[in-house]
DNA sequence: TCTCGCTTCCTTGTATACATGAAGTACACG
DNA sequence: CGTGTACTTCATGTATACAAGGAAGCGAGA
């Protein structure tokens, strides 16, 4: 049964190399859109027992990389044009609504943010995972910082969907890092000042940039 | 194993059955805020196994009305007050952001919504569970009249925690039924004017309603 | 009597066996 | 040759058996 030690898990329970080997699976696109995802080829992959391979995939299917149809089995979802449309629309709507909170309420801008901008600086262009990363962990604690635990959890529940061209979009050349550092450096300035106008129109043109990718969406 | 056949649970999934049967036993206040519900007991309670038991629990967790502690088993999560204020914070951020997009891009309304006026109009006031369940579904065709599939995913997101507290709420006579049933009705003539100002007033005053049951949560 | 440690039990986590129902195929009939 | 039906097969849905870890209770020693 053992098939060698996915690398980083040790320590992990079997749901969650489950969710970890087909979430990947799906990420690095061995199971493309459309196709079906049969619970013995998940347990193959990740050498789990279907009991936890079910709840990964029911994991999965309530983040929206799958699609359950009774007796049928898990499709893995394509992220059609119209869906990430909505995804950005719905993202901007609440990073908007958390900026103003911010500005109105004059609300403490957390180290968290300004740390963030230093590391992304201090990370090279290539490491492409890193900058997802940091900028998906800067927009996180933007949110957060408009003091709404649910506001971070809609936020949170976008994040999954989107991680799926995250990666896409700055292999494709859309976003250059050094622009999206300097707009997040910009973003705190305008918090701090409690410049609403400023501030939202930064979000506005920061996040313009994103549904671009659309074209890219044929993967 | 037959444990009497719950009433309507022909033809339904055990999972699902558990999931009813778990979730009824929370709405009703038999599992009270902070008691850990064990799976054997919802086992005995349900009359399924194990297996859709857990799949039961783990959406209910997802949908907030549970906390899983890893092998310590799943709490009844209680709606604090700061929750409930951020639950209504959100939504009024996502009711105002459907109206403002309907009325600038003067998008047709579903004759869903005039409907469900006339039913709520046609539903005696003391069948307060028709009378949530309506107002539940007029909200729900607002938001989608927007034309955003992912916002009324957030949307219904949102309901499932705020469900604990529509029934308490109408119980304790905050926002008589009738009250409701008209300031749904200036909603849609606002909104068949393209009234953005007053859409956004209506909904507003409707919303703001609600909260003031923070002080009847002790349940 | 209080505290530390061990043991035991009970819970969740995981694996597997069994039931059910659908989909695909092959054969027979029109 | 096309179509319909019945059978077979296989994936999911469900139940149960096994493993492992933690918490509570009990006992012994200080």
């Amino acid at each position: 049964m053992d098939t060698g030690n996915i690398a980083g898990s040790e320590g992990l329970s079997a749901r969650d190399r489950a969710y970890q080997g087909v979430r990947a699976g799906i990420l690095k696109g061995e199971f493309p859109p459309g196709s079906f995802i049969e619970e013995a080829t998940a347990c193959e992959v990740t050498g789990v027992s279907r009991s936890p391979v079910r709840e990964a995939l029911n994991r999965l299917a309530a983040e929206g990389y799958l699609e359950l149809h009774r007796r049928r089995g898990a499709m893995v979802r394509a992220l059609s044009a119209t869906e990430l449309r909505d995804l950005y629309e719905v993202r901007l709507m609440v990073e908007t609504h958390a900026v103003r909170k911010i500005c109105r309420e004059e609300r403490a801008l957390p180290a968290e943010l300004l740390r963030l901008c230093e590391v992304h600086e201090a990370t090279p262009a290539e490491d492409l995972l890193g900058c997802v990363e940091i900028n998906r962990l800067f927009h996180q604690a933007l949110v957060a910082a408009a003091g709404n635990r649910v506001l971070v959890d809609v936020f949170d529940g976008l994040q999954a969907p989107l991680s799926r061209v995250a990666m896409v979009s700055l292999q494709q050349g859309f976003g250059k890092t050094e622009v999206i550092e300097e707009e997040h450096r910009e973003m705190i300035a305008a918090l701090r000042a409690h410049d609403e106008a400023r501030a939202l129109a930064v979000v506005e043109r920061h996040l313009a940039l994103m549904p671009r990718l659309q074209s890219a969406l044929s993967s």
